[in-house]
Order: structure tokens, then C-alpha cells, then sequence
DNA sequence: TTGCATCCGGTACCCGGGTACAGGCTTACC
DNA sequence: GGTAAGCCTGTACCCGGGTACCGGATGCAA
């Protein structure tokens, strides 16, 4: 709030606070290659511009769509680096059918357990009910 | 497949072969306290009684319904041991809310997704769709 | 200049469900 | 009695996403 004179960066205590994320995380991200490493003090101190926070907020955002890490390096990485940009759009759709199948597979066992509820099955091991779902659980899987 | 004289005792690999599991499963499984140990030949090799076969694959049946090994080891434990056994209804009742809960969660994801997707958003640190989702993907966290 | 907060690098640990490897011992069969 | 397959214990590693701790160095303000 008070001076930006000269360069107004940040160390990592400051980013990581407006982030809300904590220090240890700044620098694993740096190790997975989500931020870039920042410039230094003469000391060794890391001193981040102020975008830095920006691009934590977007990661989290990211990781909240279900992306892992891995995906966000890529997803961020593009433009930079050469290599094709992946193209969001494409990979947010491909991301939903991983969601829909995860929710398939999630309703399934669903599915079994009610059948499991409603059969009355009272132990795994010794289940006294009538036609006991439990040995032909499959799940399709 | 030949004699059961005087015992019909599995080795350790038979088990494994039999209920379709690693060997070093079978001792994971000793450790996590699913299996009791079994009794050992005079050389120290386990001795397995066959109803282990069928123990390991209804403990496949209860992870493959979503139930994680400690709780399959709660679950198992009940009649021995002396604690009131957890009734397998009220268990399956309770982890039909927590599949609910995540499913929840993933249609949310996936509801997110879909705006990103529809929005237009190329990029994750530039995109130029306008109302781009991206920094208000909230999920209700 | 001194004191304290902060940061540094490196390493180890956490969760869950296993898997793999090393170096030795037993068992089974011929 | 030899030989190979199988088993033993103990330990370390894998995935993903961080978190915690240590001893030492820096930064900043009074």
C-alpha cells in the first residue's frame, strides 16, 4: 500500500500471505516448474513481481477444475517455451469425461451398497441374509 | 489338488494365486491387522488356512464398495475382539452420504468446467473470452 | 550494532495402498 | 545330497500435494 518506488517486489512471506498459500508450497511449485524462478537478492532472497500472486490464484483456480499440477505446469507453460500450446478449451472438455467417468464409477458403488443397505447384510464375514450381494459385488471393473 | 492329509495348510504364494494378490500383498495385509497371522511350518513359512481365500476376496469386495482397509479391518474385526461390532448396514448407510457428497463435489467440478468450455477460454493465464470464469471458479469450497 | 523476524537450502515426513529389492533360509523334488 | 523354487525379514520406493524441521544466513529497524 505505501511505496512501489524503485520495484515493487515481493518476498516469499508477502506472496505467500496475498496468496493464501503457505511458503513451503512457493517453493515446491518452484521445483514443479509452476512459477519461474524469481530474481534474488544480493543475499539470496527471493524477490517476486507482484504477478506472482495473480498466477497462484490461477493455479488454484486450476486445481479447483481438477487439474492436477502436472496439467496446470502444461496448461501454464504454453506460449512460453515453444513447445504447442495445449489448448484450454480442449482440455477442459477432455477433463470432463475424466469427471464423468469418475461419477459413473462413483454411482456404481453406490449403487452396490444400497443393494447391500436394503439385502440387510449385517457383517462382512458372516452375513446371515438371504441372497447377499456381497461375493458378486463387481462393479464392472 | 492332491492330498489334504492331516491339514490342508496354503502357503503364502498359493493364497496370493488363489485370491488373485501379490504375495507381499498377504503380509501388508498381516501388518494392517486384516489378516490374523497364520500359524508357521517348523521352518517359519506361513501356514495358511484355505478360509483365508475367501477372507481376502471379501475384503476386495468391501474396498471395491469403497470402504478403506481400516475400516475393512473394523469392519472384519467385529465379533472378535470384544468391541461392539460395527453393524455393515449403518456402514454402508454412512458411505453412501460420503459417495454422495463426493459426487456432489465432481458435479460441481464438472458444472465449472463446462462454463469454461463454453465461455471460449484459450488460456489460463490469457485469456481474452470476455466473463471468462476462470477467477470466480468458487465451487462452494 | 544489536536483535529478531524472516528466509535460505536440504532433508524428512504425512496420507493410502501397495510394490520392489537385497541377502539369506526352507522346502520340495529328483 | 544337490539344486531350484519359493519363502523369510527388513527396508526402501512409488503416486500427488504438500508440510515440517534444522542449522545457518539475511534483512530491516531501532
Amino acid at each position: 500500500m505505501s511505496g512501489d518506488a524503485g520495484g515493487p517486489y515481493l518476498r516469499s512471506g508477502q506472496v505467500a500471505e496475498r496468496a493464501g498459500v503457505n511458503v513451503q508450497t512457493l517453493r515446491y511449485y518452484e521445483r514443479r516448474g509452476l512459477i519461474t524462478e524469481p530474481a534474488r537478492s544480493p543475499g539470496g532472497h527471493r524477490a517476486y513481481p507482484p504477478e506472482t500472486v495473480t498466477l497462484l490464484t490461477v493455479i488454484k483456480a486450476a486445481q479447483r477444475l481438477g487439474f492436477t499440477l502436472e496439467e496446470v505446469a502444461e496448461l501454464i507453460g504454453d506460449g512460453r517455451g515453444g513447445r504447442p500450446a495445449p489448448d484450454l478449451r480442449a482440455r477442459a472438455q477432455a477433463k470432463i469425461a475424466e469427471v464423468d467417468a469418475r461419477i459413473a464409477e462413483l454411482s456404481a458403488v453406490r449403487q452396490a451398497l444400497t443393494q447391500v443397505v436394503s439385502a440387510g447384510c449385517g457383517s462382512l464375514t458372516r452375513c446371515a441374509c438371504p441372497d447377499c450381494p456381497l461375493p458378486s459385488t463387481d462393479l464392472a471393473e
